[in-house]
DNA sequence: CTGAAAGCGCTAACAT
DNA sequence: ATGTTAGCGCTTTCAG
């Protein structure tokens, strides 16, 4: 016997089968089942019928093989444990499940040999399209992807070389922007608080773009600490404690995330110090969840869902360009900085 | 032509051309890249250097057709939004990490047709193992997997009739449990805040469960608060201010959700509340972020990495049993009940 | 409206 | 250690 899957007793179910049930051709079961061509109503009733009752299930595979067309599209992310990836997705099943295309989700784990790995694994399935988060990618990923023929957006970020097209938002902009509104509101022994990996390009660039906005204003980061691990309140709360016992004279602190900056929030209302007044919060994302805190922290909307939802229209459209949608991050003061 | 996708320009790379370029036979190519059999090491280096210098990524849809093998298992939850199942996607992530497996997400919105679908497009592509989130499903839905030939396995949840392996906790004996504690611990008034889906089975069978365990202790709820729509701190917040105004001298409340616990903690710490004196918390989950609120909630460990870990490691066994594998949820008190 | 033939790109099995 | 042959189950194309 040929290679049949070891572990499957029953060979598996055919056109063929449903076809002699029917007493059809397998061609004509084919065009009743994808709903193909003129089929008498008669015939599509027995053929439908029959397919029922044998349970068929048709083998994509051979159909994709034959057709040269796959509906789905791969989607890689960092990470799933990252509330911010959720949404995008969310934004991208919105759009897909209008069309006949299907996500495929792989995490790369921030890792970019492994976002490699997933890359490569996802094309040779053919997808018809293919969503990468970050445009920061080894140089074997951009090759396979700017040679892969199908639509690529990479999203999420706009700051750097896109290989084909891009949604997302300037996150450099997004840490200056942030940067001006906290000068504007008269904070000036500013404070970070983020994590140590460098991996995290985006929060990189949100730091970056932070520290210049400072500078153009004629201010500077009087410290920062860092976190390796993952986000909560524990990690917000702990980074807050030790950046201000060691630099107690602090009037605002930015967060990588709206996870830490309400364990922040929360030691510093523990401790009775006035926020906005004493000292003021920021962090970045908007998520939906912290809403009823005791106070809303300032954020920005990284645009996330929106980002989703542009990616999937572009693939959708089989768009082979490489458009760059840039969107803007939305400054929400909430009620942990003072007002302008 | 044949059916070409119609937007790809050119014509995808075969092993054809690797071989041509490496001047061997494409199976002598097929050997190399697939690491199968013997092949001199010089052989191997041309074809290597072939591949690489053409950028060949293999067709795994006509290799599965081949070979009847698809490296893929189909995981179908109802949300990434609900924190719960990025977690159990994690834990099946580090098990088949170590196999040559890799998961499919799909996700049915809580909704039995779009299951259904889900499922049917998955196993349309011929997966090495379906994990399925929950016990209920429809009938064409059961029929599939009943019928699928490969490993099957339920996860989260144990109460019910599997159709094949199941790997979960009782959320009735977590709910029961939950009421057991809180009777021995004093509590005499107690509250309920939860959804009003019916959609979300196990938290149903949680507060089914919860209320059995009530009856035994010879009490009952004193009165319970529905929300439509998603759980949240101001969804908390907003059932506890709720059935508190409603019914002032509950001295209990549990919470479908750690997430709308909080919102409840927060509610009753700002209200000035005695915690856990006057009144006492617990929701369900344990969720890491929230280690750093004020105090922590009284809750269960749902198990979800482990739950994963173990469905995928039935999957990597090509367990085809019916096996259930009953885990126990775990109690942590937590700052918010008293102590026993 | 229906059927027959050919072949998608790869791999199992069998040479050599 | 390498090559040859014959499909995998479906869809495209072309013929009625």
């Amino acid at each position: 016997m040929r290679g049949r899957n070891p572990f499957d007793g029953k060979p598996q179910m055919t056109l063929r089968d449903v076809a002699d049930a029917a007493g059809v051709s397998e061609m004509t079961v084919s065009r009743v089942l994808r709903n193909r061509g003129d089929v008498s109503d008669k015939t599509r009733e027995r053929v439908f019928g029959a397919a029922r009752r044998l349970g068929y299930v048709p083998n994509k595979i051979a159909g994709a093989l034959a057709s040269n067309r796959v509906n789905l599209v791969g989607v890689v992310i960092p990470s799933l444990s990252n509330m911010v990836f959720p949404d995008v997705l969310a934004g991208i099943g919105e759009v897909l499940d209008k069309t006949p295309l299907q996500p495929v989700i792989g995490t790369s784990q921030y890792d970019d040999d492994h976002e490699e790995n997933v890359i490569y694994e996802m094309l040779s399935w053919r997808p018809s399209g293919l969503i990468v988060a970050g445009l920061e990618h080894n140089e074997a990923a951009r090759a396979m992807m700017a040679n892969a023929g199908i639509p690529i957006v990479e999203v999420m970020d706009v700051d750097g070389t896109p290989v084909a097209a891009c949604v997302g938002i300037s996150h450099t902009e997004a840490g200056r922007q942030m940067a001006r509104e906290i000068a504007a509101r008269g904070y000036r022994r500013i404070g970070y608080c983020g994590s140590s990996s460098t991996r995290d390009h985006r929060a990189q660039k949100r730091r970056q773009g932070f520290e210049q906005g400072l500078a153009e204003a004629g201010l500077g980061l009087a410290d920062s600490c860092l976190y390796a691990g993952s986000s909560g309140f524990g990690t917000g709360r702990g980074m807050t404690e030790e950046i201000l016992t060691r630099t107690p004279d602090l009037d605002f602190l930015y967060y990588n995330s709206d996870i830490n900056a309400a364990g922040g929030l929360l030691y510093c209302l523990e401790k009775g110090m006035d926020i906005p007044g004493r000292i003021g919060l920021a962090g970045f994302n908007s998520f939906e969840v912290l809403d009823g805190l005791p106070m809303r922290i300032a954020t920005m909307d990284s645009q996330r869902h929106a980002i989703g939802r542009r990616a999937a229209e572009l693939i959708a459209a089989n768009a082979l360009t490489d458009e760059v949608v840039r969107l803007d991050p939305v400054f929400l003061p909430g009620d942990t900085v003072r007002s302008a």
